[in-house]
DNA sequence: CGGATCTCAGCTCAACTGACATTT
DNA sequence: CAAATGTCAGTTGAGCTGAGATCC
């Protein structure tokens, strides 16, 4: 009994060495993952920091733009460009914020919302193909696992 | 009890929706894995990319560059730019396969082999940074679930 | 001929940096 | 004043596409 057990060897498998690391195959499943996620937006136009953004402003109400990077780790320059692909799809409205007025207020349309629902739609698809060789119980385990990484490297903000 | 033991609710933590889903969690882990890889060979002016394509000389022996690219799932054309670098650095040598002279064959040089072994190091100390927060138990129970996420999606080449 | 291989030019996405004006 | 915010211009790494030349 291997105690790591590594796939029957095919010709074209990666070297064990690299096979094994922590950060590549991360850096791997996040591949897969964001692909998957791509396409299930792409007949929206969309992608993935639109639609995090709408989960966002639909769970946790209304915010500013500084805001919104900072939860979901989206530099505020970057969060510019997807407020304003929002915009013009009118799936969100930005307006300042009279009571601190360096502030855009961002919040979510009815358009909006209803187009979230969509995407969630989708998005449940996608996370189920992702994880689909795991069982029930080895899903809740490894996204514990995941968050606890996650959540530890988070700590530096 | 929770199912999955959501962390404690800090002002600035991501949405609810959004930290559950499996490829937003992959992808934050993947971004803190491979900034910290990244860190690791600043140093040595390399980067990932740089190290997997010497570890595969290292260990499958010399092979052509499509070779490499399709057992590291890195592109040809992307491929040709890290060989680049690397024979620019001594640390490979590129010849023509004098059996099918379409192909390059790319070998391991000394100097190569021994920029590997400094590189493995830095390599192993940020493996272990990333996944501090388990314990070896759990360390194994991840990359076990993960590699088996990543070989299924894998299966397609 | 079809099919690989290497190479190059160029694209997109996402992460990120530096700067600037406005406001607190 | 310092700090935060929104914005813009620009860079980088990496994944990817398309095309051409060469060779099997």
């Amino acid at each position: 009994v291997t105690v790591v057990p590594v796939p029957v060897d095919r010709e074209w498998r990666a070297p064990q060495r690299v096979v094994r690391l922590p950060s590549w195959l991360l850096n791997q499943a996040a591949l897969h993952a964001n692909r998957m996620v791509a396409e299930g937006f792409a007949a929206a136009g969309l992608r993935r920091h639109h639609f995090t953004v709408l989960v966002a402003l639909d769970e946790d109400r209304p915010a500013s733009q500084a805001e919104l990077g900072r939860r979901l780790s989206i530099d505020r320059s970057d969060i510019v460009a997807v407020v304003n692909d929002l915009e013009e799809a009118g799936l969100v409205v930005r307006e300042r914020d009279e009571r601190d007025r360096r502030r855009n207020i961002v919040r979510l349309t009815a358009p909006g919302a209803k187009a979230l629902d969509q995407l969630e739609a989708r998005v449940a698809y996608v996370q189920e193909a992702l994880l689909e060789p795991l069982s029930a119980k080895e899903r809740r385990d490894f996204l514990r696992l995941l968050m606890r990484v996650v959540e530890h490297h988070g700590e530096r903000a």
